[in-house]
RNA sequence: GCGCCCGUAGCUCAGCUGGAUAGAGCGACUGACUACGAAUCAGUAGGCCGGAGGUUCGAAUCCUUCCGGGCGCACCA
């Protein structure tokens, strides 16, 4: 209701501007006044005017309220302070667009490619990990409200580093056999799938190999530490070629790794279509293709001078360059040796994201959800499969630390001449996730006087420090189950953990989604599980107290806004004005809101702009409850209008937070 | 050395393209359950928006500079 309103006003003042005074504006500048007493919307464009037109901006506004004169969905146009023209909207005309809530998405229907979570698959999902992927998969639903259509990607680095030192660590430091690895993995997925404990997983057991690996490495004589260091490359470089038994194993570890990360993000409502891996892109040769593709187009040229003689190499993005001297600075895209760089690999895929590079993957279903199949990719794969890649706008949630190397692939797009995909390339960053002291300790870990001190702690995967994402959950619904079942002793086993799940991971995502994306979140299991202040169990007790209201009143929102639908516009104006009806008034505005939060968030590729208006919503409708007692309203008409206001908090209220991907449920 | 991010109330954070009196939550203090769920609500105290310049009718927001904190800048992956 508001954008449409929004849009309206700024429509017909673009064409008052035109007019009267000669005056194009790209944009009308738009704002909600700091109190509700000056109307619903102003704007303060007569004061930007002022200059250009010599004028002084109370007149020009003066002239602008006449020129508008009465507008379809406004009560009235007024100036005031230094001249901003303040409008107020038709209280009742607003309340029935809202009451019906069919505002339509005004975005354009692009095909939007988001890629999330991309943990390296050769260990359990840690915290860290859970913030990228709530953030993207956040993402994608506001992506998919505002009618788009998108497609989940999750890259998996399969021939990396990383999985290598699991492969070396269960070779070499536990020296087991291929066939012992085979049976550990089988043996793993059996126990866990019949005990469901995490402890029992194949990732966790690889959390612990590799921080083992990883000091294994350093702690031999330095002659062995040599030999250790060039087993860890050889078993790279075995797994990147393929085809052998150590890129077998090095396979079957990081399949069941995937696998395992894929069930942890289920819990959390996180799915994903496709799951394009690194061994296919170095396989199926798309660096290959790339290369010939930078080579023509000029950006890559062959250094023949200064310390990257013999590479291939590429300008950076903010580099000053002169002419005839060589540029030491330059991005090394491809070895002296001949082998690729990880940016090189990284510009090849993103030409595939784009649909520019000319070669496709192989697909084979991996993993099905209740209603779609996720794909993965491979050399040969199955005839019939959809199609991905080639998207016009891509969302790459990773890590603000990588916005070099994301630099970089922006740039070499610009320079091959696809500036318009380099502009629809977003880099989605984000800091990273730490713990508070406090909850470092409750962990078990041992703290120094310093870290106390500290705002917060850091972990490391490398050293076995922090929380597994499995475990994390499963401490959050004991808690939220201890606390549930204090207000519930007659409710069976079965609901308590179902209701305490949802609160859990409803905390979980809350939290993660209402600090902007670069701040470092300091991480606190009783911070976020708190009923109290801004936190998902708030949001989730006010949809299950609103709910309660409609069950104690044996009707549903449903009917109750068929009903309103039926109501006198002078009545429901009339319900909706006064002083002691602000209140009102506010909560309608609020849930009017939903599609302009929607419009920020997508432009600012900032989710948590609509936590904070979940927030709000809640907050407003409290407000709304302790002020106006709904059931015992013995005038008709006005109780009939309480109740179309609870369900019309309720029905936002669900819609915010089914984007934010946050189940409520009908009791707590 | 170059580049990016951050510095706002005791603490944790919002503040959209410059705009009206800088806002939330927590914590502190006061109040409100014989009415729809008090896992709630209302109220009070608390701020030279890191410092200094500049642009502007107007700056927390834009520019310059300094101070303080974090992170990038490999022919590693």
């Amino acid at each position: 209701m508001y954008l449409e309103l929004e849009k309206r006003l700024a429509e017909r003042l673009r064409a008052v501007l035109k007019d009267k005074f000669g005056a194009e504006l790209a944009q009308i500048p738009m704002e909600i006044p700091p109190d509700l007493k000056m109307g619903e919307l102003a704007t303060p464009v007569a004061l930007q005017l002022a200059r250009t037109l010599r004028k002084a901006p109370k007149i020009i506004a003066q002239e602008l309220v006449a020129a508008i004169g009465s507008l379809n969905g406004f009560a009235s146009f007024e100036v005031a302070g230094a001249g901003y023209i303040n409008a107020r909207f038709d209280r009742a005309s607003a309340a029935t667009a809202i009451a019906t809530g069919t505002e339509h998405s005004p975005f354009a229907q692009d095909h939007a490619l988001v890629e999330h979570t991309s943990i390296n698959p050769n260990k359990a999902a840690h915290i860290g990990h859970l913030r990228n992927a709530i953030l993207g998969d956040t993402f994608v639903r506001l992506l998919r409200a505002a009618g788009q259509q998108v497609t989940v990607q999750n890259y998996i680095d399969n021939t990396g580093v990383q999985v290598a030192d699991v492969v070396v660590g269960f070779l070499h430091v536990e020296g087991k056999s291929a066939a012992e690895v085979r049976s550990v993995i089988d043996d793993c997925a059996e126990r866990f799938a019949k005990s469901g404990k995490f402890a029992e997983a194949f990732d966790y057991l690889c959390w612990d190999l590799y921080a083992r690996t990883s000091q294994w490495y350093t702690t031999g004589t330095d002659a062995e530490n040599e030999a250790r260091k060039k087993l860890r490359y050889d078993t790279l470089h075995a797994i990147e070629h393929g085809g052998n038994e150590t890129a077998e194993i090095a396979e079957l570890i990081s399949t069941a790794v995937l696998r395992r990360h894929l069930e942890t993000m289920l819990r959390l409502g996180i799915e994903y279509d496709f799951l394009p891996r690194e061994s296919e892109i170095l396989h199926l040769k798309f660096w290959e293709s790339a290369f010939e593709l930078l080579k023509k187009s000029g950006v890559l040229y062959f250094e023949n001078e200064g310390k990257n003689k013999g590479c291939w190499v590429m300008t950076r993005p903010c580099a000053e360059v002169t002419e005839g001297e060589t540029d030491e600075d330059a991005k090394v895209i491809v070895r002296s040796n001949g082998t690729v760089t990880y940016v090189g690999k990284d510009i090849a895929y993103h030409l595939w994201k784009f649909g520019l590079l000319g070669k496709d993957f192989g697909y084979k279903q991996f993993f099905s959800y209740p209603d779609h199949e996720c794909w993965i990719s491979t050399e040969h794969g199955e005839a019939n499969h959809p199609h991905f890649g080639g998207a016009q706008a891509i969302y790459n949630v990773i890590d603000s630390r990588q916005s070099d190397p994301q630099a970089n692939v922006i740039q070499a797009l610009r320079g091959m001449g696809h500036a318009e995909q380099a502009d629809r390339y977003t880099h989605f960053g984000y800091e990273m996730v730490a713990l508070t002291p406090s909850y470092a300790a409750q962990l078990g870990y041992q703290l120094s006087d310093e870290d106390r001190a500290k705002s917060y702690i850091e972990i490391s995967g490398r050293k076995g420090f922090g929380v597994k994402a499995d475990d994390l959950m499963d401490l959050m619904i004991a808690a939220a189950k201890s606390e549930v079942v204090k207000r519930h002793t007659d409710w069976s086993d079965a609901q308590v953990e179902e209701v305490a799940s949802k609160i859990a991971y409803g905390a979980l995502r809350y939290y993660m989604l209402r600090f902007s994306r670069n701040s470092v979140i300091a991480f606190d299991q009783d911070m976020a599980l708190s009923p109290e202040g801004e936190t998902g169990p708030y949001l989730m007790y006010a949809a299950a107290r609103i709910r309660s209201i409609f069950r104690k009143g044996q009707t549903t929102p449903e009917n109750v806004l068929a009903e309103f639908a039926q109501l006198s516009p002078e009545k429901t104006a009339a319900f909706l004005s006064g002083e002691e009806n602000e209140d009102i008034w506010a909560l309608w505005l609020r849930a009017g809101q939903r599609m302009s939060v929607l419009d920020q968030c997508i432009g600012t590729s900032e989710p948590m702009h609509l936590a904070k208006h979940a927030f709000q919503l809640a907050q407003d409708f409290s407000n709304f409850y302790h002020h106006h007692h709904i059931l015992t309203e013995e005038d008709a008409a006005k109780k009939l209008f309480l109740l179309a206001t609870a369900a019309v908090a309720l029905r936002e209220l669900v819609a915010v937070l089914g984007w934010l991907g946050i189940e409520s449920p009908e009791a707590m």
